[in-house]
DNA sequence: CAGATTGAGATTGTCGACAATCCTGAGAGA
DNA sequence: TCTCTCAGGATTGTCGACAATCTCAATCTG
């Protein structure tokens, strides 16, 4: 929901002041220009952003719904600052999340809708070929995947929390840690598969394959990030 | 947080005013005292709490967040009201969810934490005997054994998306489809066998016994309200 | 008579100011 | 010198008032 007005309606004048100012906020934050950890001063950012509190409050509340900042009573708002263990604590539940997404939309997804998403892979596979390793375009390219699948399961509640909060955490953490080099030809032929299970129908299949692939990036971040084993992956 | 706000700090003077109006809100929605779809009239629940509206929008931002109202800009705010659809989506999410939560209790539960479960079972189990059906600690006690769960998983991003909104969501279903007769005795027979399977750590069965009893509840709901197939299950 | 229009009333959005609470640092006492 | 206390400053929570927008009904027109 909120993608979609944040897509659609990037910088039209007609809504309430608060959102505006929660879309720039959350940008802001995602990429890393309000950095983890950062005090969020009511006032100043009301000045920065020329509103009153009020309007700023409600952003900011939104934000928490986003799980961006987290709040204290009477002492103030923080932007969140992930730890290893909250990051693997969220690729765990896209792991469920997703693979239910996964098996829904083999059973929902429309033949014109597959074709669509089966284009979208071969341009990820052209641009990796040609920028070679990590592009910016691959680093929002396999969320595009993985959110169009979430909008094939026709399912409006797993598109707003993996749409909504989720999705904006991943984000930041692939900004911040800039880690998305990681696999891309492999992360690639696994999306060619669980497209092919959804292309079947198979909806088992895709969500065994969807969890295996989330899990496989799960443990790919449990290395690099907490080198207690050094052992190669797979 | 908001769960364990509610049960430590009950009636507790100790913070801001929107969390208490937010709280009652919170109780009055999900008991059906404000009804689905009612307009929620800021002028007119200010008066009656006897805050500003300052809080007050805070609160109902707040209960947006937890998807128990449902807010228009310029126009206002309205209790959700679950369509069946949404009702059976949000099965779908907890088959997920509630699934990986039960395969990391099999995995990180203490001993301690499993007998004690095995206790509230029985209790639950001498409850049934004694009022035979429906029992309104049944009905809470249910929700109890599937928040034991997800607090045995040890994971805090689940424990907040289950224990957050689908909990508060879920609690209205039940409350004012009172619809929770359904199968007792069954389901205490299903909730043994899953702690049967967490008692062993083996996390795959458990998932596989939790997934298939709340695919069963589901199933059981789409039977009732929207009875195109009459075919009794099982 | 049906449908569009406009204006009154009410509701939501926004603002600035005041009160309550918390954080910081300077100073007194051991 | 170290620790505890407490006052100053700043920040958050709360309030009432004003502006912008929507709703609804009565009126007007084809």
């Amino acid at each position: 929901m909120t993608e979609l007005a944040e897509i659609s309606n990037s910088s039209s004048e007609l809504r309430t002041l608060a959102d505006k100012v929660c879309e720039q906020l959350v940008t802001a934050i995602v990429k890393g220009d309000i950095p983890p950890g950062h005090k969020i001063s009511e006032p100043e950012l009301a000045r920065t952003y020329g509103i009153s509190r009020g309007p700023l409050r409600e952003a900011i509340r939104r934000l928490e719904g986003l799980r961006l900042v987290v709040r204290i009573p009477h002492v103030g708002a923080r932007v969140v600052s992930l730890t290893t263990q909250e990051l693997i604590e969220i690729y765990r539940v896209r792991e469920a999340l997703e693979g239910m997404a996964c098996r829904l939309a083999a059973e929902n997804m429309s033949s014109a809708e597959i074709s669509s998403l089966r284009d979208l892979l071969y341009l990820h596979e052209k641009n990796i070929e040609e920028i070679d390793g990590r592009s910016y375009f691959q680093k929002e390219g396999d969320l595009d995947f993985h959110y169009r699948i979430v909008q094939g399961s026709k399912n409006e509640k797993l598109l707003e929390l993996l749409g909504g909060e989720l999705y904006h955490l991943v984000r930041m953490y692939r900004y911040q840690f800039s880690v998305s080099k990681s696999r891309p030809q492999r992360a690639l032929k696994e999306h060619h598969r669980i497209l092919d299970a959804i292309e079947e129908h198979d909806g088992e299949l895709a969500e065994l394959l969807m969890r295996r692939h989330i899990s496989a990036a799960r443990r790919n971040i449990e290395e690099r990030l907490n080198p207690t084993n050094t052992e190669e992956r797979e």
